[in-house]
DNA sequence: CAACGATACGGAGACAGTCTCCGTTTTGTC
DNA sequence: GACAAAACGGAGACTGTCTCCGTATCGTTG
């Protein structure tokens, strides 16, 4: 073909850009603030835009979340970096599985939402969770390796046994060392 | 005084009794097709009544839900009447927390409608559960009298952590085997 | 058994949230 | 500056929650 590839992703109008990141920036403070439950229609209209606009840039709540997240995931992102070249792999797994841990509590519900987008095949919030499950894995094959932990557990139930501590400390309010103290309790069994 | 006590609790009308019991019937239905969250006014529309005799009956959704799972409920019961008697405290723990899951798992959502409860001190649906972290702390004593867990976890921390993980395996539709696998995994901890 | 007060019913409708449709406005290009 | 494409925004359809109050039913009493 005479076009360089599919889709040539000719960039935002002006005003289109401008009110994708005021929308952004309003619902990551919404969503910090009340949780990702919060209404959309609200944040519409918090951010100056009728909800039409709003639904156009992110036709779906898990959309906005997935936005949302991207700060949080690109600070994991680096800690994933620096875990990968570690050389010891049991604690580079506990640690991660901590952060990650921490990263679902980011806003409330938050596990909520993730787990059921899990549930769809082609959810923008499950997609978003992809290099995170990813990373999971593969410190879980390196640790398997290592001899840190036991050879019989597959890291989606690891991923799995991590959100529903982040579910439960999140529920019940619990501080940070709570949340370490709960996720300790829980997979101390993967050894 | 002379009356016998506080609440003379006169039995309700015949029309009352009987639209109590439908509403409840179709109710447990319903939740059990559909999860906790189904459309009340859909449930009482189904019994044949109006939204406002269900909502007199059952003020919240709450009510409505723990007046279903009564049944469960008493199940629940009578294994922990056995269990107390059980002269292995370890194996009477286990066969207790994955009676406990199961219960958590009897309707879709149910999990987060209790853990929610438990965040209001006076929500029926908590109440619902005062048997259940009764006898969960009462098992968990004697297990750690016998030496079977460590002394160090507390009841509450226990029942989180059957909450979370029936709440994954609900997330995740587990079957039967995988609660039990998750369950084993999560629980190693508390050894 | 008639009549009356207490009890309960039920549905209209207020309210809140989601999401869409389409007439109008803004933008960027020629 | 004019035109087409792109984007806007808000009215409103729809769903679910929950209440209020005029009406119906029940059970008791004379």
């Amino acid at each position: 073909m005479g076009t360089v590839n599919a889709a040539a992703p000719r960039p935002m109008r002006s005003d289109a850009q401008r009110n994708y990141d005021r929308i952004l920036e309003v619902a990551s403070a919404a969503f910090a603030e009340k949780g990702v439950l919060t209404s959309l229609d609200d944040i519409a209209c918090r951010a100056g835009v009728g909800p039409g606009t709003l639904y156009r840039h992110f036709p779906s709540r898990d959309c906005l979340i997935a936005a949302a997240l991207g700060e949080s995931l690109g600070r994991l992102d680096a800690l994933a970096g620096r875990l990968k070249a570690s050389d010891d792999p049991g604690a580079a797994l506990d640690e991660w599985l901590l952060a990650v841990a921490n990263h679902l509590r980011t806003y409330d519900n938050l596990p909520e939402s993730i787990a059921e987008a899990f549930r769809t095949e082609d959810s923008p919030l499950r997609a978003s969770c992809r290099p995170l499950t990813e990373t999971t894995s593969l410190l879980v094959r390196r640790a398997k390796e290592a001899g840190a932990i036991r050879a019989d557990v597959e890291p989606l139930d690891i991923f799995a046994l991590v959100s529903s501590v982040a579910w439960a400390s999140q529920r019940r309010g619990d501080s940070d060392a709570g949340l370490r103290r709960m996720l300790a309790l829980a997979t101390t069994g993967i050894r």
